[in-house]
DNA sequence: ACAAAAGTCAACTAATAGTTGATATTAAAT
DNA sequence: ATTTAATATCAACTATTAGTTGACTTTTGT
């Protein structure tokens, strides 16, 4: 169960995102089609993302949408069982093995019952 | 570049997830704190969802905030089907069936070899 | 066929996304 | 050190939309 982030810790992810990228708040405002000011209120929480904000700026950064949601921290010290997960994953020559595996994970919920 | 989902067919996966979680709208909805009715708008696309719902819905749904915006497992480039494999492992609340995922995972390299 | 549960529709209100315009801060250059 | 241009921030207002309630319809099970 991993922590829910408010806006300002999204916001603030946001804000180092586009700075990596490049970007003046100017410049990412106008790819996505909105005021600099804007993109200031997101990045101080002031304004929530939405599913279409999100994934145009994920698209506009190059970052799939997972980045604003979980920290990259998180990965670095990874956990035993995490790291041989990602690990065995990666060592897996045969990609239809792979998606499967992949695919297992993401719907393993079901099982449960 | 991956397409943008308009929240018409984001909202058509939230319906599939939420389904496959064997909920219905009423219980998924007490479970985020909105009505019945409001989920009902994100199933059908009358309403967006923001960054806080995202995560909620996530949460409740176990599975990670990147399942509402990638299509099919196989085109995702491999650092993010990783990042998606370790989010989809960390959200499953069942320790059996996180374990025989790792098992899995683990005894699949040996195997196409 | 009936009742109960789940889902949909419509009208309204509350909240917030998004705007413009002004001000502040930073950075570079003379 | 002063000025200039670029970037960032603040405040007030408007437009949009998230979210509500209540009535209606569909589905499911006995």
């Amino acid at each position: 169960m991993s922590k829910i982030l408010n806006s300002k810790e999204i916001g603030w992810r946001l804000r180092v995102m586009r700075q990596q990228a490049g970007f003046t708040q100017e410049k990412l405002a106008e790819q996505i089609g909105v005021t600099s000011q804007q993109i200031q209120k997101y990045e101080c929480g002031a304004s929530k993302l939405n599913s279409d904000r999100l994934q145009q700026l994920s698209q506009a950064l190059s970052i799939p949408v997972q980045s604003f949601f979980t920290d990259s921290d998180d990965y670095l010290p990874l956990a035993i069982a995490e790291k041989m997960l990602v690990d065995s994953y990666r060592a897996i020559p045969n990609k239809e093995v792979r998606d499967s595996i992949l695919k297992l994970a993401t719907h393993a919920t079901k099982m449960t019952e």
